[in-house]
RNA sequence: GCUCGGAUGGUGGAAUGGUAGACACGCAAGACUUAAAAUCUUGUGACCAUAACGGUUGUGCGGGUUCAAGUCCCGCUCCGAGUACCA
């Protein structure tokens, strides 16, 4: 019987069907391990082979904490809500969501062929209502929350009304997008409307006038997670800023909270830093400016130690500040100014390092000095970020001091010995001059300094910044959430719990309407019952992907979230795998979402994801022919040279061990049906670079083919045998035999020239230690993701039973059970030819025993001065000074102590012995 | 610019400070075969040398710590990723 792996494969995932192999449900008795994989948005494309890297590696760890003992909830669903199936909508007429089914039905084709243990039972996807009602739900509870800064944690918007009416804002510290003050008298003679409208500054998603990434080309805003370098990531369309009233989430209401829940989760050292940057918190001081003709404005600085170097001051063009300090005489210049600023995209501002600007005509008052500083406005400085204008120190700051030298404004130097004769000094080093009370400090003393000064002069107040924004969350698209909200006088409300989920509309096109309203302002009776039309804006892709991590946990309930006994139950992902990609955007919203959720007592861990693995991306590698110019011609690669050739990308499935299949190539194109090919040793060598696998490179692998060919557990090993899991690399075929051969090596301690060959003997010793010595080194690389060592471990394993001629039950027992995570099929059906009447996904992980795994001698590899020179074996019991006697006695050894006496020996028991000579 | 990774044979990659190159691919030789494929066996960092033994050198570059460094420390070079007028 030989090594069917078509034929075993399909029956296991049969049999995995029929018997509910892989469905859990809480067992209160089992300690809970939840695995998760970022679910995917489901492209036209399908899966390459790149795309279950991380779905095996976690799979393998699913299945190995399964096998310990761990009732393990490994869920999978779909991302489905997304703009390529909008795009594809527009362009053809399909719905969006008949395009979605398609790939939904194509990719779970795909992985089922891949032997995956989810639990499909619980699949959820973000465009079913049953679903995103609770996306809607959860955007309803956030509406009616304001963030508290005393309690650190999100209270219901009743609480803080009550407080106005009593107190007004005074003792109040809640996070807002502008500080207000007013009195109980004021806000309770404000109207219902003025009310509504002073309350979007506190709610956690609110209506805002925010400047936002417009792209005309998409006809929608963006996050900033969406565009990279004034591109929209999806598409690389341009971007350009547009102020708009745009549902937001109050994210920045969290940055603190976000930051400090790093340290207590389990991710890569690097992914941490990557989200500590984008929260961006600085700690510094907010000083209070005043013009010459009075008018007050803060500026935010973290340096402010360099207040006496001030020379200058900047506006961002698009601040409130503008209007107020732009003199008349100036008023026509800068109106120019700002029209140009406003017509260039994001990209060409990035783009464009040229100093401009214009002055306001006004002048501050230095706080200190009382100097006029002149205020200028420039779009170096963006209004986003701290008050959208800054105090400029031409000597310590690079921007500053580009900006100075272009406008021959002063610079005035602080520091003791640096020269910004030709560049500012911007490093927060070095002993203060010119600087008041601050002269003869170092600028680690001065910042602290110079903030308590600013205090108790009341010039101003310490300050801590984040960068981190809080999300934009209005598309205007038509697949995605709609938003549970309707208009009645201009203000929104919520729809009621009980009216969700609010379904998504049917409309007859999928563009905007002619008066330049979102795809839903098409849809017929989008109102509610009383008539209040409902928001024409939908949700954006991360709502969804938000807290679908709970949804899994209780994934039918139709009158909550997650059930309280569920997420009691499975708290929180104890494994999150997935790409780096979603560093800033997914990883971020969902913590924050999750936070909210825990705040208002949802979820019951306030972090969603404890431990996060990054698979690495897996790239194409291409091959090439090389044709002779002009001819149909082509070269073999080491032939190449001395022709003028033009490299053409082959499809690499024509291709094996980069020898290409002439015939296959043939016919692939009625162009190359007459080629002719100048061969070395009769065969034609390709060329091959990396390059990202796509269509147009002709790289693409395609997993079903690899299944096809060497089955779905070679394509599981081999992949993880790529190389490590976290290491981006690119997929190559060559290679692959070793572990399709590997497999049938092992099939080969089973099957013996197509007879059972199992026996019942008592296992050697030989045979127990390379046993042993495999499930510790299986089990440590399981736990430390090293799959690449691991798949290596069970080659040495079987190459030495084979070796061994081991046909011994025990051992391939326990073999198979080490083997089942990675190649699950084979390992079913040898697990069934040992007489096991159930899946071997019931068995238990083995342990090793480090009795077994003793050694008899041990080698020593002895080196003279640190340099080995030859190996000698001893046994475990003897002493140093045997091994000493019998290493210096050694003919081998004569030649490199000479003579001499050996300065030192050192012993290293069962390593080395170095002699110093 | 800043932050974080990385650099080891022809290739992918192994190495708790202790025999560098595990394992696999590729390549070479051999066995089986009419032949090829498949399979199996052996060899395979480079250099020198040999009938055989053996020797030298070697983990991007330059220093350092140590009996001993791919691994730790300092200074560079190159490559990758993220991020950026963030005051």
């Amino acid at each position: 019987m030989d090594y069917n792996f078509g034929e075993i494969e399909k029956r296991w995932q049969q049999y995995w069907i029929d018997h509910q192999t892989y469905k859990v449900s809480e067992e209160k008795s089992k300690p809970k391990f939840y695995v998760l994989d970022m679910f995917p948005y489901p492209s036209g494309a399908g899966l390459h082979v790149g795309h279950p890297l991380g779905y095996i590696a976690s799979d393998i760890y699913s299945r190995f904490k399964r096998l310990q003992g761990f009732n393990v909830l490994h869920p999978m669903g779909y991302d489905a809500y997304g703009l390529p199936a909008e795009q594809y909508a527009i362009q053809t007429g399909q719905h969006p969501a008949i395009t979605t089914q398609n790939n939904i039905t194509r990719y779970r084709e795909q992985l089922d062929k891949i032997g995956f243990s989810y639990d499909w039972s619980r699949e959820v996807r973000t465009c079913d209502p049953a679903y995103y009602k609770w996306t809607q739900w959860a955007f309803i509870r956030m509406f009616h929350s304001y963030y508290c800064n005393q309690a650190r944690q999100a209270r219901p918007i009743d609480e803080l009304t009550a407080v106005f009416s009593r107190q007004g804002t005074t003792g109040l510290d809640i996070a807002c997008s502008e500080p207000m003050t007013f009195t109980a008298e004021e806000w309770n003679a404000r109207t219902e409307k003025e009310q509504q409208e002073i309350l979007m500054n506190y709610r956690i998603a609110y209506l805002g006038d925010t400047m936002v990434n417009w792209c005309p080309q998409l006809g929608t805003v963006l996050a900033n997670d969406e565009v990279s370098e004034g591109l929209s990531i999806r598409g690389g369309y341009p971007v350009v800023q547009k102020k708009m009233r745009q549902w937001c989430l109050r994210v920045s209401a969290y940055a603190q909270r976000l930051l400090d829940g790093l340290n207590i989760i389990d991710w890569t050292d690097s992914l941490k830093e990557t989200q500590r940057n984008w929260i961006g918190r600085s700690e510094g001081a907010v000083m209070h400016f005043a013009t010459t003709q009075g008018i007050s404005f803060d500026i935010f600085t973290t340096r402010a130690d360099t207040i006496f170097g001030v020379t200058f001051m900047v506006l961002a063009p698009e601040s409130e500040l503008v209007e107020q300090l732009t003199t008349a005489a100036q008023h026509q210049v800068v109106q120019e100014y700002i029209e140009k600023t406003k017509k260039k995209t994001e990209r060409e501002r990035l783009a464009d390092k040229s100093v401009t600007g214009v002055f306001s005509g006004s002048y501050a008052t230095h706080p200190f000095t009382g100097e006029p500083l002149p205020i200028w406005i420039s779009d170096y400085v963006l209004a986003g970020y701290g008050t959208g204008a800054i105090m400029a120190v031409p000597a310590h700051d690079s921007r500053d001091y580009a900006f100075a030298r272009h406008f021959q404004l002063p610079v005035v130097p602080l520091i003791e010995g640096c020269d910004v004769s030709e560049e500012s000094f911007d490093a927060k080093e070095g002993v203060m001059v010119n600087s008041g009370f601050l002269n003869g400090m170092t600028v680690k003393q001065a910042i602290p300094a110079a903030i308590d000064e600013v205090e108790k002069r009341g010039l101003g107040y310490r300050k801590i910044n984040f960068r981190l924004r809080d999300a934009i969350f209005s598309r205007q698209r038509y697949w995605g959430e709609p938003f549970p909200v309707y208009y009645k006088d201009t203000m929104p409300y919520t729809l009621s719990e009980e009216e969700l989920p609010l379904e998504l509309p049917e409309v007859d096109k999928f563009l905007p309407t002619e008066t330049g309203e979102p795809p839903l302002g098409r849809a017929r009776n989008w109102h509610t019952k009383e008539g209040y039309p409902l928001e024409l804006n939908t949700m954006p892709g991360f709502a969804g992907s938000s807290a679908y991590y709970l949804r899994y946990m209780d994934p039918a309930n139709n009158d909550a979230l997650v059930s309280e006994d569920a997420n009691s139950y499975w708290r929180n992902v104890d494994l999150y795998m997935g790409g780096t990609e979603h560093a800033t955007g997914h990883l971020v919203y969902s913590r924050f979402w999750n936070k909210f959720l825990f705040d208002i007592g949802v979820s019951c861990e306030e972090e969603p994801f404890k431990k996060l693995v990054n698979q690495g991306m897996i790239q194409g590698r291409s091959n090439f022919v090389y044709r002779l110019k002009g001819t149909n011609r082509f070269v073999s690669f080491n032939l190449k040279n001395g022709y003028d050739v033009t490299p053409i990308h082959v499809d690499v499935n024509m291709v094996h061990n980069d020898l290409l299949d002439i015939e296959a190539f043939r016919r692939w194109n009625p162009e190359y049906k007459t080629a002719e090919f100048i061969l070395e040793d009769g065969k034609y060598v390709c060329g091959w670079a990396v390059e990202k696998m796509s269509k147009s490179m002709f790289n693409v692998v395609n997993p079903d083919d690899i299944v096809e060919k060497y089955g779905a557990d070679t394509l599981r090993l081999y992949e993880m045998f790529l190389g490590p899991l976290e290491q981006s690399k690119p997929w190559d075929t060559n290679g692959i035999d070793g572990v399709h051969r590997f497999l049938r090596k092992v099939w080969n301690l089973f099957y013996k020239e197509g007879v059972w060959a199992v026996t019942k003997e008592v296992p050697t010793k030989e045979e127990l230690k390379s046993l042993h010595k495999l499930i510790k080194k299986v089990t440590f690389d399981i736990e430390n993701f090293s799959f690449n060592t691991a798949v290596s471990a069970f080659m040495i394993c079987v190459n030495e039973l084979t070796a061994l001629q081991c046909r011994e039950r025990t051992i391939l027992n326990d073999l198979v059970v080490c083997l089942a995570p990675f190649a699950p099929h084979i390992a079913e059906e040898l697990w069934q030819a040992l007489g096991h009447g159930t899946s071997v996904c019931d068995a238990a992980w083995p342990q090793w025993n480090e009795e077994h795994l003793q050694e008899d001698v041990f080698p020593y590899a002895i080196s003279f001065n640190g340099k080995s020179r030859f190996i000698l074996e001893f046994s475990a019991e003897a002493t140093n000074e045997e091994i000493e006697k019998t290493v210096m006695e050694h003919p081998h050894s004569q030649k490199w102590i000479d003579g001499k006496t050996p300065k030192k020996v050192i012993i290293v028991p069962k390593k080395i012995v170095n002699i110093v000579v």
